[in-house]
DNA sequence: GGACCACGTTGACGCAGATCAAAGCCCCTG
DNA sequence: CAGGGGCTTTGATCTGCGTCAACGTGGTCC
């Protein structure tokens, strides 16, 4: 898929939660300035992960999760057989790894789609400032319910929803997760493929690609390779709320 | 689907985590005597849910969670078409509820399908408990985040399995749950309706109820409406590990 | 700038599972 | 013990998506 193992530098910055402008998305949300001058102290190293390279792989001991600063990545598991699903697609502020910690060992893979910066967060010492700072604490309880609760909207859509239904679902929560970073609702590129797309949907690469087509037909978007235009919000809406039989 | 509102008296009964024989598989996992006698005064309330009986609905605000003293629950979500889909099984010693913390509201519903009693752990006292007690605050952590690795298996499950695959994986899985908590690893009776492991799994009762049928004939199991015998465990798994095509 | 390669699109066809329908079983209630 | 309702089984048919195959496209490397 992409290239074996490039050796590589992972150059190791240094940079502040308080001066970050992901902070009102990310770890440090709802912190006092107190409290953030604290968690500078447990945020300080950041990683690069260049396009193609793993962040971390399946059975990887666990030693901390990583918020994102700046990219996208895909995380995926891998059945015996070679079959694999892709779980998630995680962009600028979101958390990676809270999987591994039940196990001590990251449970999936970690795959950067394009160059992406992340900092490091030891998960003892999280837990060490949780029980300091109960407003850290609360929030990252709440990360970790929100991401149990998305996976359940995930399950929904691949145990519930047709394929062009997947897609608009697919489509409207990536426009909203742009809109919250100050991007375009409306326009977008992709990072992933039609492959891993279909990965994430459980469908094949021909069917998210035909899907793709019926809406650029049908005026509810503009495809051309990767870049896409939301034409009609509602309409896509519509798909997902009309019961089909 | 079940009865109305019944007005229902829950009787709210005292018992300490210290005596319950499932201390070992729910959240006092790995405590000393000391901070078992602490957390005691947290969890000290049941309630009890008779059979078809919600615990909680998506919607209610969010105050505690809840950890299966006896019986056995389904979660669900539901679509505004009235579509709906089973996110889990729940059974002696897990948690439910988890998935409330986020968004101070519980996202889904939770039924009793058998007559039930479930420890009432209310969630601030939880997290200040745990800003004292590391080993009660990890403890949770693992326990979020093995609810995130299940439903990562959920949608593998739904994602990427045939039927039958999925249907071996939910016995499996069952038989392997039932054997934790000391019963028969090779018998036991299904708490659930062939539509609710339908929705579970994303296929039609119809395709569940084949899919028994057939695992029948082939000798892997046998099936007497709920009650359920695993005759060949290899058998199933082997299904699971051979790749379709 | 030509050739390669990964990715994407489109068409023809097949099949797993959905849908529709009918009947059987189990348990409850009167 | 008769009747009814919920659940399950089984058969016949339909269909959405998968599969297979061919071709298009854009980006990159020499």
């Amino acid at each position: 898929m992409h290239a074996k193992v490039i050796p590589l530098s992972v150059p190791e910055l240094r940079e502040a939660c308080s001066q970050c402008n992901l902070r009102e998305l990310c770890l440090p949300m709802g912190l006092s300035d107190g409290e953030l001058d604290q968690l500078d102290h447990l945020v300080e190293v950041r990683r690069r992960v260049q396009r193609g390279q793993h962040l971390y792989r399946g059975g990887d001991p666990f030693e901390a999760i990583f918020a994102i600063k700046t990219g996208f990545f895909k995380t995926d598991v891998l059945l015996e057989d070679g079959r694999d699903q892709v779980t998630g697609f995680q962009m600028a502020g979101e958390i990676l790894g809270m999987d591994g910690i039940g196990s001590e060992k990251h449970t999936c893979n970690a795959v950067a789609l394009e160059d992406s910066e992340v900092c490091i967060i030891p998960f003892a010492e999280l837990e060490s400032f949780s029980r300091e700072i109960s407003a850290l604490q609360h929030h990252f309880h709440k990360m970790m319910s929100r991401e149990i609760v998305r996976d359940h909207g995930v399950m929904m859509l691949l145990g519930v929803m047709r394929a062009e239904e997947r897609l608009a679902a697919f489509l409207l929560n990536l426009s909203q997760r742009f809109t919250a970073r100050g991007y375009s609702p409306t326009e977008f590129n992709l990072r992933m493929t039609r492959g891993e797309i279909g990965s994430y949907l459980g469908l094949k690469l021909e069917t998210v690609s035909r899907a793709f087509s019926r809406f650029n037909e049908e005026g509810l978007i503009s495809v051309h390779q990767k870049h896409i235009q939301i034409r009609d919000a509602a309409g896509l809406k519509k798909l997902l709320s009309e019961r089909r039989a």
